[in-house]
DNA sequence: TATGAATGAGGCTTCATTCAT
DNA sequence: AATGAATGAAGCCTCATTCAT
């Protein structure tokens, strides 16, 4: 009997693996070579988990922003005072500073080399949208302007680091 | 010796011409087959002016964000009604809505493939985050603030166009 | 031991089974994968019974001819007219058309690829000659023609099946 | 000014080149890199004149194919007596022995990879064999008596070169 | 014995760069 | 200076073979 694996849980953890090295490098700058050490998978393996590398593209980004959406559901209970809701989620978001940059960085790639597939960017982009919307119990337009600072907030803090806390701005926001 | 100045024009030529490849496909994903053929100048001819591809791509990006920011400087003069600023500051925006952000995404890419060069993106941000603050008077929260909506509203004008207006989140802004 | 019968009865199975894809396809062009399905045998299995792929390769054309061999010398016997034997041979080589072909093309391969086993093409030629010309009771520059004649029309009938009738060829043979 | 060639040329003259390898070592077993060897071109100009290697395969039959039934209408002038025009057959062959032996394997392995260019190997056949008959001012019959013992010749001239020889079966042909 | 997932050398192909023209 | 054909290292992927189960 050959060894018995569940082809969808290795797939999953070899997304999970190899997460920060596409967000890092960028998908055209990423080499099967790396995805094999990084994930401790060899090259032929990862064939037989997915069909070439520009699946793997495909999959990561829809991968990790299913999976942080299904934390934000699971996690962001609306059942407290408004202040308290916007605590829970600033460390929500607090917590997932690096997943949440990298996701972000992920769809962009997406974005940009998989034009077919742009209504996962943009499925992702409303599910955090609404996701905030519920959670907060704000207004279109208020949900826009909060989803735009998490975002501005993220990509500035890839960019340059030092100069954004995020959680600075998310008060800014709460005050105004 | 006005083949220095020549040469520094056709640089300077080349990299408008190859802006919105680089941009749209990633950096990674760009061929210099595809750059001699957008620019018009023949894969030969392109070494005569950079040294190599990664050449272009580090010089795009700081090319193109030294141009916006001193149009910046040139068109935003802060002689006027806190009113009219914001106009102003709102019509520079929408008319450089795409140069902005592919200028945005090519400092994504600059982060990510050049770490000795992260200095050119953290320079960037700042510089404009000044001009804001500059032009609009603000404190640096507030200009933290600003800086954050715009550049989220630009990232997600990329990844979910029908969904994201400029105008009204600086609107927004201006309300609170 | 009848281990070693089982085995041996076995290697011949598979030799069989995957006779037509060697032939169809080109053993270079065969993957061990295909051999596995087309056989029915687990590539790990096929792994007890031979070696490596080159050796399915060089025992096949060894298997068929000395196969085709064996039922020559076992059903054309000499012990009639002129006539009829050569009615026989007609029938004997008409319901192996595709067993015949296949057969040359394994041996072409053969020659090919393994040099250093070109005695086998060798031998299975002459052997064919000698039966031809012992049923036959040709003399060798007969028994060579009419060898000719039909390695020619086994050929034709692979590169232009509607062309190339053999029963008319023999006859053709015959008369002459 | 770049380096001006004649891309039909210079396909002709790869082809040429790798003739003799191909028939050698048969489709499947010619690695790229032999083909850059054997022709003395780099690996990436082959790629300059054929879309892929597959290409070179398809190509060579048909190439080769082409050429030899060129130099046959050229050659094979029928202004002469039956007993001259033989002679000329023969000579025209005997010269070519080892060109159409290699032709005819490559005939096979196009038939056998392919599928969807049969009619390339299919009008060979009859190509040559239109070119028979006029030459040798034949019926049907034994134009098709006469291809098969060619081929045939040719067939066995390869798999056992000691026991054919041309000359003798075209002798025995035109005796009968 | 039997299975097929895993391995990694090596195949085909791409593409940044060079260089003859 | 300009051109683009040529180069070959290195990328993606295949597949013969191994090995844990």
């Amino acid at each position: 009997m050959p060894k018995v694996v569940d082809h969808d849980e290795r797939r999953a953890l070899i997304l999970d693996r190899c997460f920060e090295l596409f967000a890092a490098r960028g998908y055209g700058s990423v080499r099967m070579r790396q995805v094999a050490k990084e994930t401790g998978i060899s090259i032929g393996a990862l064939y037989h988990y997915f069909p070439d590398k520009e699946s793997i593209g495909r999959q990561l980004f829809e991968h990790m922003a299913a999976r942080i959406a299904a934390e934000a559901q699971a996690e962001l209970e609306p059942e407290m005072s408004g202040e308290e809701r916007m605590k829970l989620l600033h460390a929500f978001i607090e917590e997932r500073q690096d997943d949440l940059s990298r996701t972000m960085l992920l769809g962009l790639d997406h974005h940009r080399l998989y034009p077919d597939g742009r209504d996962a960017t943009v499925g992702a982009m409303r599910s955090f949208k609404a996701i905030l919307i519920g959670l907060m119990q704000l207004g279109p337009e208020e949900g826009d302007m909060l989803l735009s600072i998490l975002c501005g907030a993220l990509l500035r803090r890839v960019l340059d680091p030092e100069d954004s806390d995020l959680g600075t701005q998310l008060g800014s926001f709460q005050r105004s």
